[in-house]
RNA sequence: GCGCCAGUAGCUCAGCUGGAUAGAGCAAUGCCCUUCUAAGGCAUCGGUCGAGGGUUCGAAUCCUUCCUGGCGCGCCA
């Protein structure tokens, strides 16, 4: 609708330059908004405010010639200048509900567009290290990265989602040696229980599992316990596949689907590692200093150089991370995303500083960054910060089993990444109005509950005879409801624009919200078959929405409650 | 000290590529079930948009200084 009002004014400049009443070069970026008052019409535009200056007129005079100067149209009732100088359009009914006839046709591809036009982007998020669950961090991240994912497919990209996780480094080893001093029967209080050792009781199961033999298969490893208390490299391995698992369970009870898990061992096996060093000295952006390798990320806008190889011959985690992200490159991702916790925000100039100096023509800006804040859990107005399983914090499978699958999602997408984000688990169990992922799944499921109700009276409605009967859609709380439908379109792709997939989630709220009002102001099923066909379009209309809103965020849409 | 993120109603947060009288939910108060699920609706109350300067027709939104909170500033990831 936007976009044809947007084409009424184009037409009208036209015509107010041929007359003369503005100049020949007169370059607008017409921009229609929403209005919130709705005695201000339906949309409204600000470009008579916008042109005053290049048209020597005031805004209301100028606002006038547009509106004069505007083509006859059967969209609009009426316009009126107000304020300032905006032109406020009131739509006719018959344009206000044609948005039931496109949804209807549309079905689950409503608000998906093509302006990604198949141009391949990758997204990269979780990418835990295997060293334990998943906790509540992680979880945020795979609720944004996953309906980022979501939303990018809605907008037209193809997409590529990917964990990369560092199975080769310093941590790992950590790993090994905590699993080790398990199986030699040590706890964290001891001694002897090496320093910076992982304490969580899950690395006791790891022991047990590794001591009785158990074989593993994880997505894609699959090690026998060698029960060899001695064999550190097997205990990695082993550990390292134990780990894995857990986290593809955490992540399955999260329905978070992965295309490619990516190992950084397979950086330094392949030789990339090796390669991107020589590259990198090849370019002349390094030195060594105090018997290590640095690379002078200064010269691209760090605060200070990182070393690339320790003294003692090791690689940093800097160097795997600009190799894989020149590995991502290589693979023609002309979009990478990585979402990942603020915490590691100080590799986001580091990474692409690295990527510079490879002198590979990538461009300066890449890749995208979201980052999201810390999230802390709230239980009696009190704070969480342990769990069972990993000690020292709260995992994301906790969660889960606490609140369930739909209320952990939505929370942890409901707000914009980069504030930070208090769960309230009281609030994610409760089911009343309180919980608005209830508040929302329930708008869906009345629906569903209105079609049963109609059959079980012996009723029928199609499409066909609804779309017939739209005209009937005249009531204020329809009009309200109809102009909140027509605005997915814009949600959808000003979330995915901006990587923001928390619109989504206020926007379904108040979809939800807008039918709830409607619903307790009108009966749907009443005798008037032409009346009660219009609205069962307008509820199989909304019901299509919340589904497709719902799906964009991965939570559910039950068909009864 | 430097960098990143935030500061909007009692609470949790939208709005931030400048637009009209700053929104929503919760909490508080008062209403609505012989009516399609009350897991719902209606109404009222509630604000120096952290503070000060600046930019302009117009600033919660842009610039600047300061204050407060979180995170980071490793030859860890």
């Amino acid at each position: 609708m936007k976009q044809e009002i947007t084409q009424l004014i184009e037409q009208a400049l036209d015509a107010l330059v041929i007359q003369d009443h503005l100049p020949a070069d007169t370059q607008a970026k017409v921009q229609i908004d929403r209005t919130r008052d709705k005695s201000h019409g339906d949309l409204a535009s600000n470009i008579a405010l916008t042109l005053a200056k290049a048209a020597k007129k005031n805004p209301r005079e100028l606002a006038g010639l547009i509106c004069a100067a505007l083509p006859e149209s059967d969209l609009v009732a009426k316009t009126e200048i107000a304020g300032p100088g905006f032109i406020n359009f009131f739509l006719t009914d018959s344009s206000s509900q044609s948005v039931v006839r496109t949804i209807l046709e549309r079905g689950a591809a409503f608000g998906h567009s093509n302006v990604g036009a198949g141009r391949r982007v990758q997204v990269e998020f979780v990418s835990a290290n295997p060293t334990g669950p998943l906790h509540v961090g992680h979880g945020r991240g795979a609720a944004v990265g996953d309906s980022l994912c979501r939303l990018m497919m809605a907008t037209g990209w193809n997409v590529a989602s990917e964990f990369y996780y560092n199975d080769a480094g310093a941590q790992i080893d950590n790993l090994a040696r905590s699993v080790q001093a398990r199986c030699n029967g040590m706890d964290p209080q001891s001694p002897d229980w090496p320093e910076d050792g992982y304490r969580g009781g899950y690395i006791s199961d790891v022991a047990n599992a590794y001591l009785a033999g158990d074989t593993i298969d994880a997505q894609d490893q699959h090690v026998t316990g060698a029960a060899d208390v001695d064999d550190v490299e097997a205990i990695r391995q082993f550990a390292v596949a134990y780990l894995r698992r857990e986290q593809d369970l955490d992540l399955k009870a999260f329905a978070v689907h992965f295309d490619l898990y990516f190992l950084e061992s397979s950086l330094y096996n392949s030789g990339a590692v090796e390669q991107t060093v020589q590259r990198l000295i090849e370019q002349g952006h390094t030195y060594e200093q105090d018997g290590a390798l640095w690379l002078r990320t200064t010269d691209f806008g760090d605060d200070k150089d990182r070393v690339m190889r320790k003294s003692e011959g090791g690689y940093t985690y800097f160097l795997p991370d600009v190799a894989y992200h020149l590995n991502k490159w290589q693979r023609g991702f002309e979009r990478v995303i990585n979402e990942q916790g603020a915490d590691h925000h100080s590799t986001v100039t580091r990474v692409r500083a690295g990527l510079q100096a490879l002198q590979q023509d990538i461009p300066q800006g890449w890749p995208d960054y979201v980052l999201h804040q810390m999230v802390t859990v709230m239980r009696d107005g009190e704070e969480v910060k342990i769990s069972k399983r990993a000690g020292s914090y709260v995992t994301l499978r906790d969660l889960i089993d606490e609140v369930g699958r739909d209320a952990t999602r939505y929370f942890l997408v409901a707000r914009g990444p980069s504030s930070q984000l208090t769960f309230d688990i009281d609030l994610a169990l409760s089911q009343s109005n309180d919980n608005p992922v209830y508040y929302i799944q329930y708008a869906h499921a009345r629906v569903c509950s209105i079609m049963r109700k109609l059959e079980e009276q012996g009723d029928t409605w199609s499409i066909e005879a609804g779309l017939e009967s739209l005209g009937q859609l005249t009531e204020d709380h329809e009009k309200a409801l109809m102009r909140r439908l027509d605005q997915f379109p814009e949600v959808v792709s000003h979330a995915a624009e901006n990587s923001e997939p928390h619109n989504v989630a206020n926007y379904l709220r108040e979809l939800a919200g807008d039918f709830h009002s409607w619903y307790n102001a009108h009966k749907t099923l009443v005798d008037d078959k032409s009346v009660r066909d219009a609205r069962l379009a307008l509820s199989e209309a909304v019901r299509q929405v919340i589904n497709n809103g719902l799906d964009l965020l991965g939570v559910s849409a039950p068909e009864s409650m």
